[in-house]
DNA sequence: AATCTTTGCTTGTATATACAAGTCGTCTGT
DNA sequence: ACAGACGACTTGTATATACAAGCAAAGATT
């Protein structure tokens, strides 16, 4: 019925923390000394110490010890999902229009994303991710031909290009940054957006072992879209 | 010289999910397989095992086993800082400008963020962060005074409201959405934003052990703020 | 005095072992 | 035919031990 021992000793680390007995930076007790504290062997000190580094409450260094991690490094995160499953899970009908599917020379700000120079021909989609019916994300993607040679046989009303690429190209690596925009007449049009409605950004770049795989602008509606997410930070 | 070896398992078995020969929700083997398939202890065959739990490249079951996990069940994330260290981290001066720190009584949407009743009085705060002069983020935050009597007593011109918290109420979970916004005039002269410039608005609720301490609106310009974050999946 | 060596502490990796606890199929008694 | 007991296999927790590797300060050598 009680918690496992190395649960009590994380308690009491992230207690002692909390009410300021362990100071920022300070020396947090041995792998050894915690042993002795709590009549356990090593390891199981040592397990509760491991967790709490991975947290990123504590911080390691082999051959000083272990100490308390700076608090306001621990930055939160927020999870970008997919669109796709983020409509079906809200029990919503998803569908996909395809407005483009062709090879393109890439300009500059494509070649960088994806490590090439410009002019080398990538693979380039359109598409409109609907949510029953209404625009939800326009996605204009930028594939890397030499890693993914197959991307433009696809059929993307059956399988979105996120799918297709996670199954022949596992991802390693994601960077993300998010903006707010205004977009031209023409996108505007195609998201149905309201007079003056901004647009929120997502510019999504993949890599898989062999390197830079994607680039996509995934661009939704400012007035129907929100990001979410969610972190615990303790436990 | 040579890697340790619960990192060759876990390449090993990270290897042959991505080339396909185990599947999604295929069953991995054992601890006790893999140790003796390796020649080494159960302990070193669990550790790698568990690292990859971690990862969410597996998922296990005590009686029934380890499998590997869905792949489009990957979320990645996107980190959210807090500005005044991004600010400072450029190399950047950053200065702000408190705007307002009163009691008011809570409407329904701040009321709803804190879990309280609305009218319930509690703290506001109004700061303008700037970076090298220039607005960079509006931060409109709510406080639970229950929580937090101290809140309003501080100079937040010395002490940013996050770092205050940080220190009074260590956090444990928070939650987070962003989406791209329209403002009114007033703010948008306070953000010197251009005509027709949208904002990116961060909602930010936190939690400390004791309930919901803080929930703040951070409103960027978005012509000068993009969010970035980065995340390694694998190893 | 400056430099090298030793010693002791720390964390990191690895092993062998034991028992607890959860799941599933089988075997058995009714 | 059904229910329950049992056993085989799985992951989960915990221990005791050993040696490797990194760091720092005290001590020995130059």
């Amino acid at each position: 019925m009680a918690a496992p021992k190395f649960i009590e000793i994380k308690q009491h680390l992230t207690e002692l923390i909390e009410q300021g007995s362990l100071a920022e930076h300070a020396k947090v007790p041995s792998e050894n000394a915690l042993a002795a504290q709590f009549e356990c062997s090593r390891m199981t000190a040592r397990r509760a110490l491991t967790e709490l580094v991975e947290q990123g409450v504590l911080v390691r260094s082999q051959g000083q010890g272990t100490f308390v991690a700076s608090l306001k490094s621990q930055g939160s995160m927020l999870t970008i999902r997919n669109i796709a499953d983020e409509v079906k899970e809200r029990g919503r009908g998803h569908r996909v229009q395809v407005l483009a599917k062709t090879r393109l020379a890439a300009d500059t700000e494509v070649a960088i994303a994806l490590g090439l120079s410009p002019g080398t021909e990538v693979g380039h989609t359109a598409l409109l991710h609907l949510e029953e019916g209404l625009p939800m994300q326009l996605e204009h993607r930028y594939v890397n031909l030499a890693l993914v040679p197959g991307y433009l046989e696809q059929d993307f009303a059956l399988q979105t290009p996120h799918e297709y690429l996670s199954q022949v190209a596992p991802l390693t690596e994601a960077h993300h940054e998010v903006e707010a925009v205004v977009v031209d007449t023409a996108t505007a049009e195609l998201l149905q957006l309201g007079p003056g409605e901004p647009c929120l950004r997502i510019l999504r770049r993949t890599w898989s072992r062999s390197g830079a795989v994607s680039f996509a602008r995934l661009t939704h509606p400012g007035s129907r879209y929100r990001l979410g997410g969610h972190l615990v930070m303790d436990n």
